[in-house]
DNA sequence: CGTTGAGGATTTAAATCCTCAACGGTGCTTTAAT
């Protein structure tokens, strides 16, 4: 025992040596040293923290420390790894962009090849250039998309070279993407799993306790050290604007981006839900004399490029954007969020109100409300699954002879990769469809139009789940209570007081009709206090998230969040406290 | 689920009302045609 606590304490040191020498980080966050410390020991790590906080400095860290010979890692099936050293940390990155941007701060550090990314964007010389210089053990940082990791070949070679950690950048895409848009991102954990159980750095900026759990479950992460911090940002103002006619919303919407720009004299952000209203918007607060340009997917590449770096320059007051604009975005100075259109949950919400006072000063988030704007929201997440397509899969693995590789899989039914992808990750939820070393293949036993059933069973789950939590959007913007103790309670938060920056707090209703959950509990009152673990008699185990005067806020496993009576939870017996 | 725009019907024969279909977000990669 002590001499491994010694041991420790030389890594420790170590590990603050190469943030401060080779990452130019003297000073380190909370949370920053027990990430790398335990990462560089081989345990698995999610942290939360804010951008520009400095998650990416704790895989670095300890990706140079195993990198550069320290490391003597273990798997967590206990097989040694990694004791050379020589082997690069695999950085997934959503967008390449982001990749760049890494490469380009990893490279000012470090020189040489010791960061190299493998994308479309690069020509085939440049992506040969980059393996050999991760083969040579030269690079310590390999950057790519979750869709290079399809490739059979891509993981082949990369599990040839001992990889070092696998580190998957803006991690909630996992949950948010994975399910339909990018099918790639589920297969991250059979990926690490391929490159011999490398440990696991997960990071992202924001996660609500279910999307943490579903990030781990998906990466097969064990035992994970979390690490939350920087969450609450009290300098961010929070306010609603309810409305009732959409023209009403739109005049109010713009007057607000011009009044916000003059009273806080500077840039801001104006999220809408549609590229079409982005532009409408862009045109009408150029109109009032702002600086203002649209930014979304359909606009092309040259001129997304240019919003980008104006803004950054202080060359625009606001971009008016769609959910397409602000991933890896740091800019310190952005004095305001507005929201012209809810956005489909609290997670993206908090995320996108994120990028304003990053400088601490102050900063403004403003939601406008109509409940009408769910509707889009809930059409964004419904996707049925396609039960023909489902079946003509399952068909062709029934008649293959044991396992088949994906692509002979795609030959074979003649759909496309990516949308086999899809395919078989909800076939995979039903556990009848199972991925091997050797290919996909199917139970036996299985029955197929009860494969396919229980595979809609299950997407109708998921989507339910997704429904609460646009449900617990409008509970933000439906409440009289304290905005910042209702957001912080959805991340597992529990603020005591309400903010006092807040509309609600503003005007006194957070201070009315307040349920006192402290006083409560010290009395001994409150037999379900928050975070605490419920069983629910029809909807199974849960968390407490929040409590008001007589209702109770409960996230279910399976259903997602539902909101209880008090009334009916005390007479019924419906929850009782997990065991 | 809600908004929008086209087209037809109605009636203040030039504007208004109605119905119904179409549409709506996020990015990787690879390939074919200029």
């Amino acid at each position: 025992m002590t001499e491994a606590a010694t041991t420790d304490r030389a890594d420790e040191s170590t590990l603050r040596r190469i943030a401060a020498d080779r990452l130019g980080l003297p000073h380190l966050r909370d949370g920053q040293l027990a990430g790398m410390c335990a990462l560089a020991a081989g345990r698995d790590v999610l942290a939360v923290m804010p951008t520009g906080y400095g998650k990416s400095a704790i895989y670095q860290a300890a990706a140079l420390f195993i990198h550069g010979g320290h490391g003597r890692v273990k798997h967590p099936d206990g097989t040694a790894a990694n004791s050379a050293g020589r082997g690069p940390a695999v950085v997934v990155s959503p967008l390449i962009a982001l990749q760049e941007d890494q490469l380009d701060g990893l490279l000012e550090d470090l020189g040489g090849e010791s960061a190299v990314a493998i994308n479309s964007g690069r020509k085939d010389s440049e992506v040969e250039g980059a393996w050999e210089a991760a083969e040579r053990g030269e690079a310590a940082f390999l950057f790519l998309a979750p869709e290079q990791l399809a490739k059979a070949e891509t993981v082949e070679r990369l599990a040839a070279m001992n990889v070092a950690l696998f580190v998957v950048d803006e991690a909630h895409c996992v949950s948010s993407w994975g399910h339909d848009f990018r099918p790639d991102y589920l297969r991250l954990g059979e990926v690490r799993g391929q490159l011999g159980n490398p440990p696991v750095a997960a990071l992202t900026a924001t996660a609500s306790p279910p999307v943490r759990d579903e990030i781990q479950q998906r990466l097969h992460m064990l035992d994970p050290l979390v690490l939350v911090h920087g969450f609450d940002r009290p300098n961010i103002r929070l306010d609603v604007v309810r409305h009732l006619e959409d023209r009403d919303k739109e005049r109010a919407v713009v007057e607000q981006a011009a009044e916000l720009h003059a009273g806080l004299n500077g840039p801001g952000l104006l999220y809408a839900a549609t590229r079409k209203d982005t532009e409408t918007y862009a045109a009408e607060l150029a109109g009032h004399g702002l600086r203002a340009a649209a930014y979304h997917a359909g606009r092309k590449q040259s001129e997304r490029d240019e919003v980008h770096e104006q803004f950054l320059d202080d060359e625009l007051d606001v971009v008016v954007a769609t959910t397409a604009f602000g991933m890896g975005i740091d800019k310190p100075n952005v004095r305001f969020v507005i929201h012209a259109d809810i956005p489909e949950s609290l997670d993206a919400y908090y995320q996108e109100i994120g990028r304003s006072g990053r400088d601490g000063q102050a900063a403004s988030a403003v939601l406008h409300y109509r409940p009408e704007d769910l509707g889009l929201r809930k059409f964004f997440g419904t996707h049925k699954p396609d039960e023909d397509a489902l079946l003509t899969v399952l068909t062709a693995l029934r008649a293959a002879d044991g396992p088949v590789t994906q692509k002979a899989l795609a030959e074979q039914t003649g759909i496309p990769g990516r949308r086999l992808t899809g395919l078989l990750n909800e076939l995979q939820e039903t556990r009848s469809v199972k991925t091997g070393k050797r290919g996909v293949r199917l139970d036996a036993g299985a029955k197929l139009p009860r494969v396919v059933e229980h595979a809609v069973e299950l997407a109708e789950a998921r989507q339910r789940v997704d429904r609460s939590r646009i449900e617990m959007a409008r509970g933000y913007a439906e409440t009289d209570a304290c905005r910042r103790q209702f957001l912080l309670g959805y991340f597992g938060e529990d603020l005591r007081e309400p903010c006092g920056n807040c509309d609600n707090c503003a005007d006194g209703s957070a201070y009315e009709e307040d349920y006192d959950d402290g006083a409560a509990a010290a009395a001994g009152g409150e037999p379900f206090p928050l975070q605490a673990a419920v069983v629910h008699k029809q909807w199974g185990s849960g968390i407490v998230m929040r409590h008001e005067e007589d209702v109770i806020t409960v996230l279910f496993e399976q259903e997602g969040y539902k909101t209880l009576s008090r009334q009916a939870v005390t007479d019924g017996k419906l929850l009782t406290l997990a065991t």
